[in-house]
DNA sequence: GTGAGTTGGTTGTAGGGACAACCATATCCG
DNA sequence: CGGATATGGTTGTCCCTACAACCAACTCAC
């Protein structure tokens, strides 16, 4: 900080002042446009989480579910599968367990490398995640899609698309 | 499920096949853009999370001192924080519980009701926001903001608020 | 091939947040 | 006023997730 600065405002104290000039980034409107993103993203979790915990899954399981229920064969890599899912390995691990107790996925050996596994859907699985998605999205539309005029729909989602991009590259796949 | 259709897929069973009509669900435009939010709000929070925690501080502990930075007298009701920071009021006790041992807030009885309480900023507080607001404002900027267009950003914002309105009523101060 | 380094996944452990139960105060109403 | 009910916060307990340490298997260089 500078304090050579021959202003108004106490130079560099502990404690700032109200009037304090870097207080003015309180204010930033990006702050405001990424606190806006926030709230809206878990606001929508939150009037979706009943429906879906209602049924006795998770929105961690629900999304793993998804993704799975939309890969080739119905199966990912555990590895993969975490990534998508925004969890780290040893956290997928335990939900896969959990999952697989219930019988909605169970694991495959990777044939090709002895390492791995893949999470696989079962049929138990996908007929959970169909039991729950008509319901979901529904919520979707009523808390949100429906809100919006089709334009803004449109405009809001290719902006988000761009959005992404940047921040979760190479996630062009799902959702 | 309605079984009197004479369609094509078996009725009801419960191993569905993989042209199973249910599974049209899976690709329904709206989820897929609800899952567009989902990612980019996680991606970007990603992407912010390390500079707030590299100053020892977590994303909802961060939530909780911008929140009360804004407020008026730098205070708030426990419970009205513990809602604008979508937090149980359990946990909003522990993470108080948690600044205030670092002297970050300081508790004051409520001389109005004597059951509340309001968390309030402290000086450190303050400043300890004050530190990591500009990198964090930055990393906004370069995560999100300066992705899109202005028009783009205008637009977005414009239509979380929408959303925002609907998800969460009686959220119209901060961020 | 054999050893070094890397990668995929699981296990030990700790922390944060939710739900339920609880206490204290406030409000309502006879 | 005094009991019934509601509200604001804190505490007991559990579950989920992350981080670190670990093991097994793959890759590469020599």
């Amino acid at each position: 900080m500078a304090d050579h600065a021959p202003t108004v405002s106490p130079p560099s104290g502990p404690a700032p002042g109200p009037s304090d000039p870097r207080r003015a980034a309180l204010d930033d409107p990006r702050l405001t446009a990424a606190g806006l993103l926030f709230e809206v993203s878990t606001g929508l979790a939150a009037q979706l989480t009943g429906q879906i915990s209602a049924a006795g899954i998770s929105m961690s399981e629900f999304e793993v579910l998804l993704r799975l229920s939309r890969s080739e064969a119905t199966r990912l890599r555990m590895s993969d599968l975490a990534t998508q899912a925004n969890l780290s390995s040893s956290g997928l691990t335990r939900l896969v367990d959990r999952l697989e107790a219930r019988g909605l996925v169970r694991r495959q050996a990777c044939p090709s490398d002895g390492r791995g596994s893949f999470a696989v859907l079962t049929d138990d699985g996908l007929e959970a995640l169909l039991d729950v998605l008509p319901g979901h999205v529904e919520l979707i539309d009523r808390w949100y899609t429906s809100t919006l005029s089709p334009t803004q729909l449109d405009q809001i989602t290719a902006a988000l698309r761009t959005v992404r991009a940047v921040v979760r590259p190479g996630a062009e796949a799902g959702a």
